[in-house]
RNA sequence: GCGCCCAUAGCUCAGCUGGAUAGAGUCGCGCACUACGAAUGCGAAGGUCGGGGGUUCGAAUCCCUCUGGGCGCACCA
């Protein structure tokens, strides 16, 4: 496809002394109104090396560009110089490009195979899957998507928290209160109801935290009657969340979590030893940030046994390692910012230059109305239980709408799944929410299934069309643009026209609610033409371009929802 | 106390590497199903961009400061 913007830019480059290509590249702006053109070019900055007026600037550019054949027409306003492109050259190469690309529309081989390691979802073995853990679990699905789709070879990390003294309560609480059918039964709900009971009585008697610590340092010693009772934990967890993965239709190249790296701590405690950054303080080892402006870094417990920071900086190492990473992406909480600013300067201080491929990308906080989520206090809602009600709302607007879909039950699945990732993928992640049972379940406006029906809805516009859409599209380029150069066709060509430009935005910024939004707006112009065109008319000329449209909008609808890890029903 | 983040329409949010009259959705109001799907579309209404300084031809956007809120700061993860 044409990159317009390159264009114009070397077109400008021609008119206009001593700027390059990139600096005016750098200098287009899309206008705020399309009655402004499709480009724009503000003169301000070059009053002072012209030594001129910035309208007068305007007007000598404007006039040089007079008469190229890619504008329609160019003038200058207020000091900016208009550029409107030619409508049926602009649309012909767009609903060709889509056309061609197809369910490849908008990716790109930029990545060049290079790895990038996706660290996400990362839930505490034992402890439920509740609402807070779908931000990280589905922003990095998606960042995952997406840079798959540029060309990077990328690898999924469930880097599950496995380990770690919360292991020694929950195995001080089972040997104390629990027992062996109550966890197989109900693997979950039971371990957690362990985790509660330990905290109550844990407030009468303190020396039960230190019973459990001391467990768990048997547990990184390997000692085998606590190893198996972790294991045994362990699998009974991940049998569960599978099936939350399994409903949100994510997966992981590699489960390797906490415990992974429990081999691996002498390693890096050596290493840490070795390179001079290790200080003993109140008997615990550490890491002096004070220079950094960090409070310092706590290694290894005075009982010897690690905490989360020395896997994190083993796992960093291990990754580099075995994957020779390229970027090294951790989807984690805002509230851990200051823990990765730690680690990552731990890694720098070693001396590894890629310590600035490792990202931490942060995301708010869920709350509920009643407060912060607390697992201990049983304030939460389970992810689980939003799905389903999202499901079994969608089947009954159905049932409502009675429309003829193939298969009832996997189409509420897919829209009221998509329901609730939309969502979360709908506002910058940086943004801290409260949790609503409305906003989850209400689907109008800007929501997932308003996208998804727009979706639908292109799709009975092409299944109604007539000649097999195939047959159309494989013919794009006989098609007569004339037939959809008016104004909210080419509105809409143009949003379609953006998408790979907002690919790369949101992979850079690590930003999926960009592509959410985008295709949003192209839902929305789509809908839009639907209503101001009539498009299944007599004349099969005029029918032929305007369903090459309606197939452009409806296929980058779909390669969007598929990078935000939704799926696009034919039918709903 | 120190550090990081957030503040834009009644509500939820875009816009933030400076550019033209600050945009959506939602609530409420008024319209449009005898054209291809009304989970839709159209219209009107709704703003001291938290306050105050500064930089600039130009600030929601950059800098300083104040206010309000969130998160974090040693043996949890």
């Amino acid at each position: 496809m044409i990159n317009f913007k390159e264009k114009i830019a070397e077109i400008l480059a021609s008119s206009i002394e001593g700027l390059s290509i990139e600096e005016i590249i750098d200098m287009l702006e899309i206008p705020t109104e399309s009655k402004m053109g499709d480009y724009a070019f503000p003169c301000f900055k070059l009053a002072k090396v012209l030594r001129k007026a910035p309208p007068m600037i305007a007007q000598g550019i404007a006039e040089k560009l007079q008469g190229n054949e890619i504008f329609e027409k160019v003038e200058n306003v207020n000091a900016y110089v208009n550029m409107f492109l030619s409508r049926k050259v602009f649309v012909r190469e767009l609903v060709c490009a889509v056309a061609a690309d197809k369910e490849c529309f908008g990716s790109s081989d930029i990545g060049q195979n290079r790895k990038v390691v996706v660290e996400f979802s990362s839930p505490n073995i034992a402890k439920p899957f509740h609402i807070g853990h779908i931000r990280s679990t589905v922003i990095g699905n998606s960042i995952y998507k997406i840079y798959d789709f540029l060309g990077y070879n990328t690898v999924r990390i469930n880097h599950l928290g496995d380990y770690g003294t919360q292991f020694g309560k929950m195995i001080v609480s089972y040997r104390r209160w629990g027992n062996e059918e109550d966890v197989t039964r109900e693997p979950i709900k039971t371990l957690l109801s362990y985790y509660v009971k330990f905290h109550e009585e844990a407030e009468n008697d303190p020396s039960l935290e230190d019973e459990a610590r001391d467990v768990f340092t048997k547990l990184e010693n390997g000692e085998q009657e606590e190893t198996r009772l972790w294991q045994w934990f362990r699998d009974e967890s991940l049998k569960e969340f599978t099936r939350v993965y399994q409903m949100l239709g994510i997966e992981f190249d590699s489960y390797a979590g906490e415990s992974f790296y429990s081999d691996k701590m002498d390693w890096i405690v050596d290493m840490l030893k070795d390179a001079k950054l290790l200080k003993e303080s109140e008997g615990a080892q550490i890491v002096d940030l004070e220079e950094h402006n960090m409070s310092p870094a706590l290694i290894t417990k005075k009982d010897g046994s690690t905490l989360y920071i020395t896997r994190d900086i083993a796992a960093a190492v291990y990754r580099k390692n075995h994957y020779d990473f390229y970027k090294n992406l951790y989807i984690v909480a805002s509230q851990q910012n200051l823990h990765f600013q730690q680690w990552i300067k731990i890694i720098e201080l070693l001396g590894f230059d890629w310590a600035r491929d490792c990202v931490h990308i942060p995301f708010g906080l869920v709350s509920l109305e009643e407060g912060t989520m607390s697992t201990r206090h049983g304030r939460v809602v389970f992810l689980e239980e939003v799905l389903t009600r999202a499901v079994n709302q969608t089947k009954e607007i159905i049932l409502q709408k009675n429309v003829n879909t193939d298969n009832l039950d996997a189409t509420a699945r897919q829209v009221g799944i998509g329901a609730v990732i939309f969502q979360e993928l709908s506002n910058n992640r940086i943004k801290d929410y409260v949790f609503s049972w409305d906003k989850v379940l209400n689907f109008e406006g800007e929501t997932g299934p308003y996208v998804q029906y727009t979706h639908a809805r292109a799709a009975s516009v092409l299944r109604n069309g007539g000649d097999s859409a195939n047959q159309i599209i494989a013919s794009a380029d006989q098609a007569n643009m004339d037939f959809i150069a008016g104004d909210s066709a080419y509105e809409l060509a143009k949003l379609i026209y953006r998408f790979p430009e907002i690919i790369l935005d949101a992979a850079e910024k690590y930003e999926p609610s960009i592509v959410t939004r985008h295709i949003v707006n192209i839902a929305q112009s789509f809908n839009k033409f639907y209503h101001d065109e009539h498009i299944l008319v007599k004349n099969e000329e005029e029918k032929k371009a305007k369903l090459l449209l309606v197939y452009a909008a409806k296929q980058t609808i779909k390669n969007g929802l598929a990078l935000l890890g939704m799926e696009a029903p034919e039918r709903m």
